[in-house]
RNA sequence: GCAGAGAUGGCGGAGUGGUCGAACGCGCACGACUCGAAAUCGUGUUACGUAGGAAUACGUACGGGGGUUCGAAUCCCUCUCUCUGCGCCA
């Protein structure tokens, strides 16, 4: 969500942004804000006006009143009823012209940054740095699910028995390698200097549509019956509505989280090859990270959080890319973003293991989320940045591809082998 | 889950239909006093919106939403949260 006055002050820079990002057809949005607005601003104009003469009318009969001058006061009474059915008029009148406002505004991208590649969709993504060598296996490597399976570490059948397609178990020492995963990444982001913070895993429908918009939470969210509370498709969700209306001081400025937490996903409309098994699930776990930061710091906040995904990944000997997002495959809010992609050696490709964003000032203006600017003393606005740390279940894939050996064991990094028991490779079974 | 009490500014805490954006205290800022400081005294000190170059003016907001009224922090309904007691439970 872009600032009214930006877009009143710089209409031709949002038109070009909207161009930018491949999205024609919002271009009439912009006429319609700025309309709106004006209209916004007439209304709230007579309302003032009209409400300053209700409250020295009220305030008129309060005085005839204690002045036992009943009759006077009566005639005053009718003044102010006859003022008031306009009042109210007016009222709904801008109830009406804000919720159009507001739904305008909303699909308005935020300004993209100078540097983002300009193209239309996801095929037009460019790549970033690469990291470690991204290598062929001299032998045939299977699909995950089968090189789980041989290690005897997942059980899917009994999952669609309890649950359904899009569940899993995992056991053994997989499941002790997911867990280690998340904890050597929980461990990882800590030595960087972030706060570890376990977030609620429900939140109320108030904070769901704080921070996505309707489409997304029919597509991902999956409601409490008879509770107004939903499972969080990632603790992102929670850990940016904890600060939702709130001014912070600027001391407290920048927030550096990492969230631990399940995430439940609808994940409406997902097939394919790829993405059975383990790839695409509504339950997964996730080690996160958000900033919250002054303007000024937030591109040099993206570029740390990217390269914090990449040093966990390429210390457990994954090769990965930086994936730079182009304008038209970036979501409306951001202002920038980029996937980390881990190398597959069966597929020979890269896939996305973890996406990073700055939002600049789009989420926290449509949330509240503000600070004291001590220099100005003025409350302003905050950026907002979230990436993944890592997501064990995807990630597994990466790992079990890079790892397998021509024995069909896996081999276990020297970083992990602390929280594996000081396992260096887990075995067929 | 049941019963009772409560939610007011950065904090504590008055206020139960009009003169309340809100007493009083603390904190904070500035000034006076002082060589300097403490103490003391004085002045100021919420946020958001609209108009304005600005000073400022007007409006809105007393947990959220709705209602009654010419007028609501105050009365009614509802939701959320907190405290106390009981119950239940890792």
């Amino acid at each position: 969500m872009l600032d009214i006055n930006f877009i009143r002050e710089n209409p031709d820079i949002v038109r070009e942004n909207i161009r930018k990002k491949f999205q024609d057809y919002k271009l009439p949005l912009v006429d319609e804000v700025l309309s709106l607005d004006k209209k916004r601003r007439e209304l709230q104009q007579e309302g003032d006006t009209r409400r300053a003469d209700r409250n020295r009318l009220a305030k008129q009969i309060g005085t005839l009143m204690r002045e036992g001058k009943k009759a006077e006061a009566e005639e005053v009474k009718a003044l102010s009823k006859a003022n008031n059915e306009r009042v109210t008029e007016i009222e709904s009148e801008s109830a009406e012209v804000e919720t159009a406002l507001k739904k305008a505004m909303a699909l308005i991208p935020n300004i993209i940054a100078d540097d983002v590649p300009i193209g239309k969709d996801d095929s037009e993504n460019v790549q970033g740095e690469t990291f470690l060598k991204a290598e062929p296996k001299p032998f045939e490597v299977p699909y995950h699910l089968d090189i789980l399976e041989s290690l005897n570490g997942i059980d899917l059948d009994s999952a669609r028995r309890t649950s359904g397609n899009g569940f899993y178990y995992l056991t053994g020492d997989i499941a002790r390698l997911h867990s280690a995963v998340l904890t050597y990444a929980r461990d990882f982001m800590i030595d960087k200097g972030f706060t570890y913070c376990i977030p609620p895993f429900m939140i109320r429908s108030e904070v769901v549509s704080g921070v996505m918009s309707f489409e997304e939470m029919e597509g991902m969210m999956y409601k409490i019956e008879g509770e107004d509370l939903y499972l969080i498709g990632t603790s992102e969700h929670s850990m940016i509505g904890r600060f939702m209306g709130q001014t912070l001081p600027e001391s407290a400025l920048p927030q550096t989280l990492t969230s631990y937490s399940p995430c439940f996903r609808k994940e409406k409309g997902a097939h394919g090859l790829e993405e059975r098994g383990i790839y695409r699930i509504h339950q997964f776990e996730k080690q996160e990270m958000i900033v919250l930061c002054k303007p000024e710091q937030s591109d040099e906040w993206y570029e740390k959080m990217w390269r914090y995904t990449v040093e966990l990944f390429t210390s457990m000997e994954i090769p990965v890319r930086q994936l730079i997002c182009c304008s038209g495959d970036l979501a409306d809010l951001k202002y920038k973003s980029c996937d980390i992609e881990a190398w597959s050696p069966r597929q020979g490709k890269y896939f996305e293991v973890g996406s990073c964003s700055n939002l600049t000032d789009a989420q926290a203006r449509r949330l509240g989320i503000r600070y004291k600017n001590e220099k100005t003393g003025r409350n302003e606005f905050v950026h907002t940045l979230n990436n993944t740390v890592v997501a064990p279940p995807r990630m597994l894939i990466a790992f079990l591809e890079n790892h397998l050996q021509a024995d069909g064991s896996v081999y276990i990094p020297e970083v992990l082998r602390k929280y594996m028991g000081g396992k260096d490779k887990i075995r067929i079974k």
